[in-house]
DNA sequence: ATGAAAGCGCTAACAT
DNA sequence: ATGTTAGCGCTTTCAT
């Protein structure tokens, strides 16, 4: 049995045909471009054609067709966001949100395409999401696929890069050095008296250049045994609180000596303070331990965790910002935005 | 000084006029209706005239103009798909993905909406997407404007609500009971053999409603001391890990004798989980902890997290599929689908 | 299997 | 401040 307030078949809904432009005009008594004009540039209509148009579409329950309108006016008010994934583990999600609110405040919608894994697939996504005509696009990450590169430099949307700020801008970036998040993770375990470090790191690009830039420094400042390398436990993307379990588990095996682990995210540094944990193993007394990206949980964990903190709602609001000037083109192409990041210390250090 | 590759300067690219169909017919030696089927029915054209057409696409590196498409055939082959949040915290997001690969598998763009926690916002949002037409509309949670739900049911676009499916459905449903949650897990604490549960619980809707469920149960069950409440630590959403600390200490201070806890979430039961470690109470001797999710750390915390089960990546398929049916007309309207739950005990209880 | 004409709903451009 | 005309780039429809 139907419930009390039934669906309404599509059908029905589809044979009534949609309120247009012209239907209110007519219906307030003015010309299409009129009505077109007291919505989109509402101070150039006088206040009474201003206020009988409202009428009109209130009185009609009239919602704009946005598509006839850009493909009219060549802009779209679309912007396509293209992710590695979207899921629960992605790191990019809160910078999207708050890009999003932004882009949305100013009229804009967002498209959100998942490059995935698959590099073929990259080029087919980019290929799918041009031919909405967005006026703008942001990669989150770094698009892979030379061929996808290419369509998107020819296609000459306003576009930005966002998060990482290593390589060559194809329009503008936003977002941080990785290679000096490590580096400064290893000067800051250095100056906290941390001899013996070792490393719990990640295939994912990003994630290897954190760790590459701790390597490089943590050696440079003399932080490794004679003869010896750096002990380093590597685990394929995505992150998860096992690979810091087991990264302790196999670095304490490898190297029973070592004073401190950098771990690739917050995810793994809470892996491996519960596994010290649960094998009595002092933190921060005889091992200190230091994730990356300051997740909410961090602070709320025992002890607290220590973390490179980055800001990824000032990221998305920049990238949102910098993506309507270049659109608008009210900002110059070329740009790289360093949004840099903060070494937030607290328990396990 | 300009980087060695330089970006193209976004003027100059607006100036080459793009390839549009009737382009590519031209170079085809064919009409801009035979390059059209050529495109979108491969199988209706000869052979020779899809291979000039194609090769006409691949010279000119034309891309489709899916605006003005849609225009006119009155499909647009994008769906949107409104959220509460989009944030790292938000438990939809896997169930987005999952939904957003099948989507893009067949064709469809998905654009992101993000309702926030402003009602009177939510309007706005729906009118901004329709506008852009979009063939279908998938709500994560609930739409609870009621002018919000009358622009949606008038608009007669094809609308999946999912992840909840209490409620009359303005179209069609695909979730699970969050009562049904609750009970299950009273009921699984009861046959456990705990005798006095407290519970942390949330005042984001579906999280109440299992809190609900419990505590129904659970005072049926007589699962409560004489002349006794069952002990309730209420937070506001979203989760985090103090909130489960905190929780349980409340709750040890409120009540010591209490043997079980239920969690409105994995994070908030971890969190019930450190503090019960870091006040030496054996869990699950005698603390049992029970959490919601699943998340992806509850199998390597320590112990293990026991918790409820949903599958997000199912329930974003099944979402999918169904709407792609209903905007295609394969499916009636008024189907709700419960895709139900599963406990999953590990070593917490 | 292919083509010609018309038009989707809006706004740019030009008039008044 | 308002109206007229034309057309954005496709696909529907009807013809051949």
């Amino acid at each position: 049995m139907p419930p009390a307030s039934r669906p309404i078949p599509r059908a029905r809904a589809a044979a009534a045909r949609r309120v247009t432009l012209a239907d209110v005009a007519k219906l307030a008594g003015v010309s299409t471009m009129t009505a077109s004009r007291a919505l989109a540039h509402p101070d150039v209509v006088s206040p009474e054609t201003r206020k009988k148009v409202h009428d009109a579409v209130a009185r009609t329950g009239y919602v704009p067709n946005l598509l006839a309108g850009a493909l009219r006016s060549n802009r779209t008010r679309m912007v396509a966001c293209l992710v590695p994934t979207i899921g629960s583990g992605s790191v990019f999600m809160d910078a999207v949100q708050a890009m999003t609110e932004v882009l949305e405040g100013a009229g804009y919608q967002v498209i959100l395409g998942q490059r995935g894994y698959d590099v073929s697939q990259e080029e087919r996504l980019v290929d799918a999401v041009l031919a909405r005509r967005p006026d703008g696009l942001v990669l989150m990450g770094t698009v892979r696929s030379p061929a996808a590169r290419r369509r998107l430099q020819a296609n000459g949307a306003a576009l930005v890069e966002a998060w990482d700020i290593s390589g060559e801008p194809v329009d503008s970036m936003v977002g941080f050095s990785h290679r000096k998040v490590g580096a400064a993770t290893a000067r800051f375990l250095h100056e906290r008296g941390r001899k013996r470090p070792a490393l719990i790191t990640t295939d994912e690009p990003r994630g290897a250049q954190r760790g590459q830039g701790f390597l490089e420094t943590a050696r440079r400042l003399g932080l490794v045994a004679k003869g010896e390398e750096i002990p380093t436990y590597r685990f394929a993307a995505p992150s998860r609180l096992r690979h810091g379990r087991e990264g302790l588990a196999h670095l304490l095996a490898q190297q029973p000596g070592i004073d401190a682990i950098y771990c690739a995210t917050d995810l793994v540094a809470l892996g491996a303070l519960t596994e010290a944990r649960s094998r009595g193993i002092a933190v921060p007394g005889r091992l200190a331990i230091i994730g990356f990206g300051d997740a909410d949980y961090a602070v709320d964990t025992d002890p607290p965790l220590t973390t490179v903190r980055v800001d990824s709602i000032a990221l998305g609001r920049r990238v949102a910002e910098l993506l309507m000037a270049r659109i608008d083109g009210a900002a110059e192409a070329g740009q790289v935005l360093d949004l840099g990041f903060e070494i937030v210390e607290r328990g396990t250090t």
